[in-house]
DNA sequence: CGGTACGTTGAGTCATATCAACCATAGTGG
DNA sequence: CCACTATGGTTGATATGACTCAACGTACCG
């Protein structure tokens, strides 16, 4: 749990993410003036807790983070993957309420954070920051309402098949095929909304259909038209 | 389908509504100068459909709009019901899409209709509006989050339940304690998303249970402890 | 007065959760 | 280096919540 108070450091930690970071963090707002610190997680690392005060936001310039709500007897739901370009903590900062999720770090993770009275005073003093911010909501908000009706109308199977789609596009491959983001069983049950040993299932079903392929925690994609197909989506 | 152009028409509707539209609409902005039309709509009309392009953002002044989207096999998943002050359109709008809901009115309603450049001219112009419309759309965010987390893990008994308190919540009681919001029982089922007789089977199940009452379409709460109880929350 | 949309009920089926047992792997401390 | 423990993965058996289907009742509307 290294504390880069350096702004040189945080300088390093944008501009590697910069390409990603584009709309929001463009050269002329001179956003290293804004971060107070910037700090690296372990695997498995909280961030932050439920129900604690928002005192800032935290920028994603490496790793990813598994932002999730605590559901009915204690069982975690996933709300969304944050990775490298992403910001979280923005949400229950700006509607002025307590944290309603927990953050944890899914793999060594870099953030940069922006304390509370800098994000509110870029907000209020620089337009364009506001409304790349709204747009940005606005396609989480998409994406929360899509993933909605799907937990409400598809079954288990077709609703893995979308998440391995979503994670192929969002994470990518890497050399072997294999997708770019390690997440155990249980994770993927707590994505879809349902138990872990039916992700086990389906993964098995999904292997002899020769759709997927599966190595420990590692998985490829061996059929995407295919894997499509399962998931209703053409 | 009657159309006001005159701005004094617009006016009336934005005064009647002002204490709701607070934050959106304050007395310096002269929302006037922006709104195109007001529009009344009789139940059960089209605002919008699926997979049109937006042309703008709709203010609601009077009366209540369903918001839904189309899942598997044309089955609707209800996303919200905006009420008075509410605004529709806005989301696909700023994430530069087409629609990818379907917006009808569910009793009379009146619309306001910004076109889109002028909202978009609004957005970069005034900051305050920009940041007032990021705040809602975070609580939105709020709200689709919370109720993914319930579709994936509560059952339909409790969700239900749980409707019931958010209308209740959001619409209020009319003088003889009846919800002041009327809906089908399909509707109720493609807000919980589950099948409608499951929801009538409900239904019974709680006015056994001495919580709710029904008069054909109308619905009150007897015992919103016990209400809350069912639904998990307390 | 017939039609259309909505509401209700019962019976049967199936998808999925739950429970329980067991295996695999990796990290830890003595 | 090995036993120990924890964590995650897998499989099978069983239970059941909720969906589907079908039939029928009800009420409003032109």
């Amino acid at each position: 749990m290294k504390r880069y108070r350096s702004p040189v450091l945080c300088k390093t930690c944008i501009e590697e993410a910069s390409d990603i970071f584009k709309s929001i963090f463009r050269p002329d707002l001179n956003i290293y003036d804004y971060l107070e610190w910037c700090k690296s997680y372990k695997r498995g690392e909280a961030i932050y807790h439920e129900s604690n005060k928002p005192t800032g936001v935290y920028c994603v310039t490496k790793g990813v983070v598994k932002l999730s709500k605590v559901g009915v007897e204690g069982k975690e739901q996933i709300i969304r993957l944050a990775k490298v370009g992403d910001m979280i903590g923005y949400r229950s900062l700006l509607s002025n309420e307590p944290i309603c999720t927990t953050a944890k770090a899914l793999e060594e993770t870099h953030l940069c954070f922006i304390p509370k009275d800098n994000f509110i005073y870029l907000l209020n003093n620089d337009n364009r920051f506001c409304f790349d911010m709204l747009q940005m909501a606005c396609a989480q908000l998409r994406d929360s309402n899509a993933f909605m009706t799907d937990i409400a109308q598809k079954n288990v199977k077709e609703r893995v098949a979308e998440i391995l789609l979503y994670l192929t596009d969002e994470f990518g491959l890497d050399k072997e095929q294999f997708l770019n983001i390690s997440l155990t069983r249980e994770d993927l049950a707590n994505m879809v909304g349902t138990a872990t040993e039916s992700v086990i299932r389906i993964l098995g079903e999904l292997k002899d259909e020769k759709i997927l392929l599966t190595k420990g925690r590692k998985m490829a994609v061996l059929d995407e038209k295919g894997l499509r197909k399962v998931a209703g989506i053409y």
